[in-house]
DNA sequence: GAATTCGCGGTAAACGTTTTCTCTTGGGCG
DNA sequence: CGCCCAAGAGAAAACGTTTACCGCGAATTC
C-alpha cells in the first residue's frame, strides 16, 4: 500500500498528515513520527528535512490518531463542587495553566455537589479518554470512590481517600490556618466565637470544625451548642446562618467555613439593625479574590489555590507517566495561614492588651 | 484478516472493544456499529442481540477511534475573557450543561484579555480537533478574528463578527437595558448620571457606553466629559474609577458597564467619607448572582447567560451539523432588562413625582 | 414466471498516527 | 579480509471505529 489513496474524503479539512511531510522530506512516515517525537535514532540532516518539510506544508499531528495508538490522550479531567463558587475558578485557571504548560489539555466539569453528576462527569471523561482524573469537589462520597478506583486510572482526591495504587491524595492542613485565626481572635479579646460551618456531610466541612473546635480547646475557651452553626457554603447559607445565631445571645466573632459564607454573614450582620457594623468579628477561609473587597475587607484563612492546583497536576503526571520520579509519592500536602484585615477588631468593652502591637504590625503587612 | 488479532497490547486497560461485542452477539462489526449508532437498516431483533451483548461486556465505543474517522470530535470548545469574572463562570456552567444536554464536550480556556493567549487556545483546541468555537470574549480584535477565518471551521462571536460562511454571531442588545436604566434613573429624578465604561479597546465597552449615551440625549440629559470614566471591568477599576469620579463634583448616579465594576465602585464610595451610603445610586450590567448580596443589593441590567449560552450552543450546531435547520441563520439576538434592587434610590433634595409608586411596584416584583 | 429492485448484513478500506520488526549499510575487531 | 554488531531507516501492523461497496435472498413488477 505505497500507491496513491484512492478516495480522499473532500469534505474534510484539507489538512496536511504526516504523509504529506514524509513525501515532501523524501523519509517514510516512520522516520517522520520520530523526528517529529524527537526520538534520537533518526539522523540530524534528515530531522533537519523532516522540520523544513512540517513547516512548510504546516503539519499538526493529529491528537486523536496519536491518542488511539499510544492509548495516552494528553487531557486531563477536573470537577470541581460548584463552578459558581468563586474558588473554583481561580482553582481551574491555575490548574488550567499548569496544565497546558506541561503539555495537557483539560477537561472541566462541575458537579454542583450532586454524587450522581459527579459519576457522569467521571464516566464522560473516561470514555473520552482522559489520562486521568483530579476530583476537587470536597464532597466525594465512600462508595463512588470504591466504584470509581475499581476501573484503574489515576485519580487525585481531597482531602481524603483510600489507599489504592491508584489513587493519590492532596490533603490541606485546616488545622494550622484555623489555630492561626482562633489565636488571632482571642488576642483581640474574643471569648465567645461561633463556626458556621459547611454542610456536615462533606467531610472537608466537619474537618473544619474539627479544625476549630481544638484550637478552642487549646485556648482553654468554650462553645456552647448554639454557636456552632451548619451552614452551606454559600452566601444564602451564611446569611440563615446568621438569622440563626441571631436567635440567641450573639457572638462576638464569627468564625466561616468559606468567604462565601463569610460574605453571607456581613450581609446577614448588615440586615441585624440590633447590631452595629464592627461590632462582630468576621473570620472567612479560602481567601478568594473577591474578599479583600468585601466590606470591610475580610480576615479570613487563606488555602492557596495555586498550591492546590500545583499539587494535583503533580499527583496526577505522577500516576499517568510511567517513569515519573514521585510515581512512589501517595499524598501532598498544602498549608494553610491566617490573612489579617478589618473584619476583625478588638470586641466591644474588651481592653486590648499587648495584643494592640502585634495586630497592628500585622495589618500593616497585608498589602492592600 | 478475520483470524484473532495477533498480539495485543498487555498494558492496555481491558475495555471491551466493538469486536468483543460483534463476537458476543454472532454479527460483524459493521452491524454493531450501526445498532449502536442507531441506524435504522438493521432487523430489530439483531439489533436487541447486538444490545444484550454490548450490556453484557460492558462495551463503551471509542471516542478518539470515532472521531478520527467521522472527522468530528462532539468537543465544542469555549473561551471567555476572564474566568475570575464572576459572570463567565455561570456562562460556562450554562453553556456546559447544554452541549452535554446535546452530546458534545467541551474544552474551556480563558484568554484573560490577551490576544495572543486567544490565540494559542484556539490553535490549540482546532489542534484537538473540536468541532467549533465559541469566543465569547468580548475583546477579540480584528486581525485575530481574520487570521481564524482563514481555516474554516465553525466560529461563533459576540457583537459583531465579519460576515463569512463559517462564522456566526450573538448580538447582545445592549440598548434595551441600558435606556430601561437610565429611564428609571431619571424618573428618580437624577439630572447628573456618570458612566463608567469598560477599556474602551473592547467594542463591547463602546457599545454599552454609546447606548448610555444616546439614552441619554433622548431625554435631554447632558453628560460632561468627567462624568466619562474608563474602567477596567474590575473590581479594582471600579474603585480607581470612583476616585477619579470623586475629584470633581460627584454625580448623583453612576452606570457602570458591569457588575465587578459596580461592586468596586459601592467600595470607593464607602471609603470616600464626604458621602454617605444612599447619597449616589450605582447601577450594574451582567446580573452577575454575587449583585443581590452586595450591601446594598446592586441594581443591574440583566444580561442572561443562559440565553447566551443557548444562543451560542445552537449557533455552534447551525455550523457543526450538516443539516440543522438553522444552518442558513447567521445572526442570533439577545436581549437585556433593567432588573431593579436597592442601589438605586432618590437623589438628595429631589422630590419624587409619580415615579414613585412605579418604583414600589417594581422593586415588589423583584424575588429576594 | 423472469427480471429488477430493494432491504439487510458482511467484508474490507480508510482515518492518521506509533511502534515493532526487518533490512541495509558501515564500521570495528579479530 | 571477513565477521559481527550497531545504527538508522523503511515496511507494515496495530489502535477502534465508520462507511463504501458488494452479495444474497426476498419482494415487486411487467
Amino acid at each position: 500500500m505505497g500507491g496513491p489513496r484512492k478516495n480522499p474524503n473532500p469534505l474534510r479539512a484539507a489538512t496536511a498528515s504526516i504523509r504529506d511531510v514524509a513525501q515532501l522530506a523524501g523519509v517514510s512516515i516512520a522516520t517522520v513520527s520520530r523526528a517529529v517525537n524527537g526520538i534520537s535514532t533518526v539522523a540530524p540532516e534528515l530531522a533537519e528535512r523532516v522540520w523544513g518539510a512540517v513547516k512548510e506544508v504546516g503539519y499538526v499531528p493529529n491528537t486523536q490518531a496519536r491518542a488511539l495508538v499510544s492509548g495516552r490522550s494528553h487531557i486531563l479531567g477536573l470537577v470541581v463542587s460548584e463552578i459558581m463558587n468563586p474558588f473554583f475558578p481561580e482553582l481551574v485557571q491555575e490548574f488550567e495553566n499548569l496544565a497546558i504548560e506541561q503539555g495537557y489539555e483539560v477537561f472541566i466539569g462541575s458537579s454542583n455537589c450532586d454524587p450522581a453528576r459527579t459519576e457522569g462527569l467521571i464516566r464522560r471523561m473516561l470514555q473520552r479518554s482522559v489520562d486521568g482524573v483530579a476530583v476537587m469537589t470536597f464532597d466525594v462520597d465512600e462508595e463512588l470512590i470504591q466504584k470509581l478506583a475499581e476501573r484503574d486510572f489515576p485519580l487525585v482526591f481531597v482531602d481524603k481517600a483510600p489507599d489504592l495504587p491508584n489513587i493519590r491524595v492532596v490533603k490541606v492542613n485546616y488545622g494550622e490556618g484555623i489555630r492561626e485565626a482562633v489565636q488571632h481572635l482571642a488576642a483581640l479579646g474574643h471569648r465567645r466565637i461561633a463556626f458556621i460551618s459547611g454542610p456536615l456531610q462533606m467531610r472537608t466541612a466537619v474537618a473544619r470544625r474539627d479544625a476549630f473546635l481544638r484550637s478552642m480547646v487549646e485556648l482553654g475557651l468554650t462553645v456552647p451548642n448554639e454557636h456552632l452553626v451548619e451552614g452551606a457554603h454559600t452566601m444564602e447559607g451564611g446569611i440563615m446562618a446568621m438569622q440563626q445565631l441571631a436567635l440567641g445571645e450573639l457572638p462576638t466573632a464569627i468564625l466561616c467555613s468559606n468567604d462565601m459564607t463569610a460574605i453571607g454573614v456581613l450581609h446577614g450582620l448588615h440586615r441585624t439593625s440590633q447590631v452595629s457594623p464592627g461590632d462582630v468579628s468576621v473570620v472567612g477561609f479560602d481567601d478568594i479574590h473577591l474578599a479583600q473587597f468585601m466590606l470591610p475587607p475580610l480576615t479570613t484563612v487563606q488555602m492557596s489555590c495555586r498550591q492546590l492546583a500545583a499539587a494535583a497536576v503533580e499527583a496526577l503526571r505522577a500516576g499517568i507517566e510511567p517513569d515519573h520520579p514521585l510515581a512512589q509519592q501517595k499524598e501532598w500536602q498544602i498549608p494553610t495561614h491566617l490573612v489579617v484585615r478589618q473584619s476583625t477588631a478588638f470586641p466591644h468593652g474588651a481592653l486590648p492588651a499587648l495584643s494592640n502591637a502585634k495586630r497592628t504590625t500585622r495589618r500593616a503587612s497585608v498589602k492592600q
